[in-house]
DNA sequence: CTTGACCCTAGAGTATACTCTAAGGTCTAA
DNA sequence: TTAGACCTTAGAGTATACTCTAGGGTCAAG
């Protein structure tokens, strides 16, 4: 199959293969007389194994790890695998454990706010965040965490 | 005071302060002969607000927002801030959300495999990530959530 | 033989929020 | 007077993961 084949069977965009493709992490098994990417039934199924790890939240490189040990199971052991997964699911625990600390800081912005039409000259909003007070954070937080979304 | 010092007091570096600037937020209220930024505790107090601000989750866009309020509230009303900061805590509550989605997920990817030594070669973190039995997630996330941490 | 859908490459652009560099000027204390 | 700490600017670099563009080639149907 051609790349579009690929693209609509995998839910992965075309440029989103060929991307992957520059980052070492799927080739296309042949390319045809025209040069076009030619995919075989292992390519789609690297391609949704690829897709299914990003959305477990692994990072391309770790992604790439996992193909690795994919491609030569018998050269590798499971510790590799598993610490990559152990790190991440610690790395989630600590981003939720960050944004539930910020969610509990907001409300406490955001109740004491009538949010009405009235003036905002006293809005509590702004004189908390003016004074800081209540609403301290009681660790540093990763600002990655709750930075705003880049995708729609 | 000058660059330097208001850095130190607020907690903001020196870059981060002239990068704000060019971003509008906030201005040094004079310059010395020597051209260098002098700033007043006014100065400071917004400084801090920014900073207070950032570490609530808003972005700079937002605490744009808020500093407008600031700047002059009788021309503002509490609606206008409280807004914002239930946009954040909807946001918040998401990525929760996700997260913990995610979270559940890894665990059942995680959880299945012994992490020995053993040959990789049965290994139920690439067997699942091949096949995606029981770790799909139920709504697509937002991949943003998951991403990899960019600070220290 | 042309239209439209597909494919190719290299490279630039997007998002956010910094962070740093180069090349230089200023100030203070010994 | 000179070292060192500080300040200035414009602009490039960092991180991640795409996403898109320009400019071109390929292919099947009508």
């Amino acid at each position: 199959m051609k790349i579009g084949e690929l693209a609509k069977l995998s839910g992965l965009s075309a440029h989103t293969l060929r991307f992957y493709e520059k980052q070492g992490l799927i080739q296309a098994s042949a390319r045809s007389e025209s040069n076009y990417r030619v995919y075989s039934q292992g390519d789609l199924a690297t391609a949704k194994f690829i897709k299914r790890s990003r959305e477990m939240g692994f990072s391309l490189e770790e992604v790439e790890v996992f193909l690795s040990i994919r491609a030569d199971k018998p050269a590798h052991v499971c510790r590799e695998a598993k610490d990559i997964a152990q790190l991440k699911i610690a790395d989630v625990q600590q981003k939720i454990e960050d944004l539930q600390q910020v969610l509990v800081a907001l409300h406490k912005l955001s109740d004491a706010c009538c949010g009405g039409n009235e003036s905002a000259e006293f809005c509590s909003i702004i004189e908390a965040l003016e004074d800081g007070e209540g609403l301290s954070l009681t660790q540093p937080i990763q600002q990655s965490v709750v930075a705003k979304e880049q995708q729609a």
